[in-house]
DNA sequence: AATGTTGCTGCGAAGATTCGCAGCAGCGAA
DNA sequence: TTCGCTGCTGCGAATCTTCGCAGCAACATT
């Protein structure tokens, strides 16, 4: 896959080192068309290199990594598991889940791009609000 | 206290039943000054009424409950732990976490009223943005 | 006030995520 | 290429959260 090694420099330009580990979890959440637990992108792991010998817990240090890099982003549903996402540079989502049946669905709101610039003057804090996670009511749980 | 009322209003005027729990633990987040853990809220129980005896998985099915029924809100942090907070009625505020250090602000963002609509046009869900929490980088942690 | 329906609770267990520690390995420097 | 520093990993345990089930209790109806 070509694109190894766009994840290598991601990892090393931010100053992090490049594990054989890292390479592969995110290699195979890089990869996969929608978003993944950790279990999965460790099952993913194993189709792709069934000796790979890589514990749950660094698949979680990986992914709690990447998301502070901005490589990934983190959706803790309701479901009461959390599902990561690679994120495409330079595009943009965000997903409405609702609170009472645990439907999601992907949007796309302009009106966010306003938020980072307040947020930068409120607080001064460099936002990331490419990919969130917004609760709601869907239109069936609706009062 | 004075609001016990209006909470037991509230959770009857959606079609759930008032429980000696769900006031006791409604009540506790609704006169704690900041949010709190599940744990936290069931000791603040606890110093209210030594004698409650209520458990925390009951804790954390009430706080889904209210947080479905708009009343309170969850925030998921870095930290591990979720915590949870009274919505006080009309007012909004948005936690911004920084995905780096743990630290969190609270900010205001006009912005965020425009999404609502977008989000209500785009996919007809009736979105909860008062009270969300956003990660982002704080000034320390940036690159 | 008594009754029936069914939503809630407590308990224990299961599942998901984080943590602590000792040893390994990436990468810069020599 | 070798060496050394220190960040990263695997493991097992701890912590946090959810789930399944049997019994209780809130509330509408009588």
């Amino acid at each position: 896959m070509s694109c190894e090694p766009e994840i290598a420099q991601a990892v090393r330009d931010r100053g992090r080192r490049l594990t054989i580990q890292r390479a592969k979890i995110l290699s195979a959440l890089r990869h996969a068309d929608e978003h993944q637990s950790a279990e999965q992108i460790l099952d993913r792991v194993h189709d792709d290199d069934p000796l790979a010998d890589i514990s749950l817990s660094t698949v979680y240090r990986t992914l709690d990594t990447s998301t502070t890099l901005q490589l990934t982003s983190e959706l803790r549903g309701a479901s009461g598991t959390t599902v990561y996402e690679w994120n495409e540079p330079g595009t943009t989502h965000h997903h409405i889940e609702c609170s009472s049946c645990g439907r999601t669905e992907v949007v796309e709101l302009a009106s966010l791009q306003l938020a980072e610039a307040e947020i930068r003057e409120q607080a001064g804090f460099e936002a990331d609000i490419r990919h969130l996670a917004i609760p709601g009511l869907c239109p069936d749980c609706h009062p």
